[in-house]
DNA sequence: TCTATTTATCGTAATATTGCAATAAACTAA
DNA sequence: TTAGTTTATTGCAATATTACGATAAATAGA
């Protein structure tokens, strides 16, 4: 079947899984880092920078801002891509309390 | 051609990747947190749980297991899984500094 | 040993993801 | 307008993931 059968989990395990999703693939943590160094990027610098072909980055791009975690802004012909600092803090505060659950966890393994 | 090219990223990259290959699924992050929240549980109570098909259950704590996230301790037929707490100490940790980069950058976005 | 219980594995189907060539779309500048 | 530049979209192929029925494997208890 192939398909993800989110009607079974919470709202937020869905949030988590797709928050992770975005970071699942190493060309995308590249994107978003590249970003964060240089506070902003041209499409074509990240092509240039990470060594996939261009329909390839458009496509991560284009996963990346439909979470909304990056904005691009059109400069002529080129677009300008950049962290979208909100919905980064947002998902990056239901990521780190998703991490740090094991504080809460009691050390009792079998 | 549906096959990522590992190759082009730095370990680090594809560290932070596959860590979050982990959580990119909600049926794993219910697991982790069920873990987290009974300290341990037997495969049985995950599948009661989580209502999916337990050859299902049984496929994602097997990536879990691959990963190091978990570890599972037979008892009798029935098999009782826990946190790894050292591997996911390190998952943690270098999944929140991937999450912390924002802290170093300055903002101005384009 | 035989049966029941529990979990893992196999096999298969459906869907999703990754990657890129070809091409379209949008814009700039001559 | 025309040509050049940059990015998005389309279409397709290869691979990966998700899900589960059927079944095997392992163990406990009668």
């Amino acid at each position: 079947m192939g398909i993800t059968k989110s009607e079974k989990f919470s709202e937020e395990q869905n949030q988590i899984a797709n928050i992770a999703k975005a970071f699942a693939h190493p060309a995308r943590v590249a994107i978003l880092q590249q970003l964060f160094k240089m506070n902003a990027c041209i499409c074509g610098d990240l092509v240039a920078e990470i060594g996939l072909a261009q329909p390839t980055i458009s496509q991560h791009l284009k996963e990346l801002k439909n979470l909304g975690l990056i904005k691009g802004n059109v400069e002529g012909t080129s677009v300008c891509y950049c962290i979208n600092e909100e919905v980064w803090e947002t998902s990056k505060e239901i990521f780190t309390s998703f991490l740090d659950q094991d504080s809460k966890a009691k050390s009792l393994c079998c």
